[in-house]
DNA sequence: CGTTTTTCCGTAAACGTTTACGACAACACA
DNA sequence: TGTGTTGTCGTAAACGTTTACGGAAAAACG
């Protein structure tokens, strides 16, 4: 069934050394041989085996993807990544690479996963999603010398990875500027409670852009909550309650945003009417809810392509003529002005 | 860095052999030399070189998932999938194996990518998704003899491979069944005009079910659109416009039917109002979208998990004592009344 | 023609496992 | 004591590649 190059060189009565040198394009050797080995390749069905090639080489030629679902995150999931997975894989199968989607139990920590990658062999570099403030997956392959890349930044490892992030400041800035711009001047904020780093990075944009407008930050207008609807719907009420109510929210996720609003709703507050509502991380959900909510989108699928780009310049097998580049980028968001603001 | 099983061997000033044997467990060992072997491999941080183990073993240990995202969808993908994904993942991990996503271009049939991940024996077998009616993937795989399991239904390979689907003519029926019960006679259906193969079952359950109620069926009732928003957008008209007019339409896909609902919109009758409308696969955008949409669920992530049995025990390296099995399921869908109907 | 260079190819080792086989010692049994 | 059995381990081959090395023939050069 499976030809190996054995058969090959049997077939041609040369030497495997030979056919393995024509196949993969080797200068020494002859151009009619090469031309024969290629022949019998095709005719015989031909492919290396990936397992002889990694065990040889040392590199499997899989890149693992390590996916951790929030906790509590379980019927849908994250729309976000489907579009990233796919440009991440389009540009590796590209380079002939291979993707391996790992994840975690939803709310649990993925180290042994991640060990047992690392430590097989299975994959020769991984892509953190979901990254954490500080990220004890990051020390860990930092110090076990493994390379990765991240999407999305943490505090933890220094400046040593690649990694790709949406500029969530920018986008808490920019959000602020719309609703001042429109006449807000008490703006809540609500974003997810975990130690996931974009909620840190959006509120640093929406102070920085209060303080600029000289609007005094107030704390009971923050409020953190479990990153999904059921955190957005228990915590909205609490910056609705203060005494001096908002008359602006921004959501730092959709899931939030939409309990957020389901909140509002039975609160009698009509979003785009009584309260604007601005949403950080744009999905489809987004887009068909009622009011349809004004949002920041971000182009996931180039930013696999770019992730996977990045990964590969950080690793001496791929990286150019230029060597090794370790690169990070903050992309930004696009906002699509909806009817919730 | 990578310590192998020579490293032990060396360590204990034991064969390697004797090493590999008490890593698995062999009885051919003495009690106190594996303990010894334990502790050194904990000692020594000791994990099997997968590329290793695979080659000798003739079996990677990994299964391949084959995505192929359908002609125009882009942005978002489908919802469908990560949690399938995700219980598909979660029960092979149980296995210690892992799961390769493959993804072809958008509307580009994935021969080649399949072909790769077979030839070059990537994989110890393949899932596939988006099953055609009649899916050139599967007779490609039945011919080269290659383990694999289907989401969906296909005419392809007879009966010889493990397959998952809903019950998509039990969803048409019931949705038929439902909109009668409430005074419809009229009802149209919208489904993918591409070879999916559920846009066929999911007629059949629709034209039985009128049959049974004694509506003679329409062709002007049916329409067949491409598989996205645009689509929906596009042929939901045709079914309006003939002159006696439908009081209910079921959609067979979310993304049509949200563009289909956008098209009403257009022409200004009211889902929920003045037409009622079902959906039979049931995504977030469902629930949120305004009126909300009745729906028919599946249970995804129990889906994953079970297909992933069902692929295993059609494996004889992991069929159980009964030996190897070939299991067709066919799911139910829980209908998700909403206000859309 | 002799020497050097080039071209092309075969040999064999190596990557890290698993496993068939046989060897040896200890033990049991008659 | 001789024979058979059992328990434990070492040896070596094998999986399918790639590649360092060396050698033979051909070509180039003086």
């Amino acid at each position: 069934m499976a030809s190996s190059i054995h058969d090959l060189a049997r077939h041609l009565n040369i030497s495997i050394g030979t056919v393995s040198r024509a196949l993969n394009g080797r200068a020494d050797v002859n151009a009619e041989t090469r031309q024969r080995v290629l022949e019998a390749a095709r005719e015989l069905n031909y492919s290396p085996n990936q397992s002889g090639r990694s065990l040889r080489q040392g590199a499997t030629r899989s890149i693992a993807f390590m996916l951790q679902p929030h906790p509590g995150d379980q019927q849908y999931g994250e729309p976000f990544f489907i579009p990233f997975l796919t440009g991440l894989q389009a540009r590796l199968a590209e380079y002939d690479l291979d993707l391996m989607v790992v994840m975690g139990e939803p709310g649990q920590y993925q180290q042994e996963r991640l060990r047992r990658v690392v430590e097989t062999r299975r994959a020769d570099a991984v892509v953190l999603a979901n990254t954490r403030r500080e990220d004890d997956r990051i020390d860990y392959l930092s110090k076990a010398g493994f390379p990765f890349a991240t999407l999305g930044r943490s505090l933890s490892g220094g400046d040593t990875y690649p990694s790709l992030d949406i500029d969530f400041e920018r986008a808490g800035d920019e959000a602020v500027d719309r609703l001042v711009a429109r006449g807000h001047r008490r703006i809540a904020a609500i974003r997810p409670s975990l130690d996931l780093n974009f909620g840190y990075l959006f509120l640093d944009g929406y102070r920085k852009a209060l303080k600029r407008h000289g609007i005094k930050v107030d704390p009971g207008l923050i409020a953190d909550g479990f990153i999904n609807e059921a955190g957005g719907y228990q915590v909205t009420p609490r910056v609705i309650i203060s005494k001096d109510r908002p008359t602006a929210i921004i959501f730092n996720n959709d899931a939030m945003a939409l309990g957020g609003c389901k909140a509002l709703a039975e609160m009698g507050i009509r979003p785009g009417h009584d309260i604007a509502v601005i949403v950080i991380v744009d999905t489809p959900l987004c887009r068909y809810f009622s009011p349809a909510l004004t949002a920041f989108r971000p182009s996931l699928e180039p930013m696999g392509r770019r992730l996977a780009e990045m990964l590969l310049a950080s690793l001496p097998a791929f990286a150019g003529p230029e060597g090794v580049r370790i690169m990070r980028e903050v992309w930004p968001l696009e906002l699509i002005a909806r009817d919730s603001d």
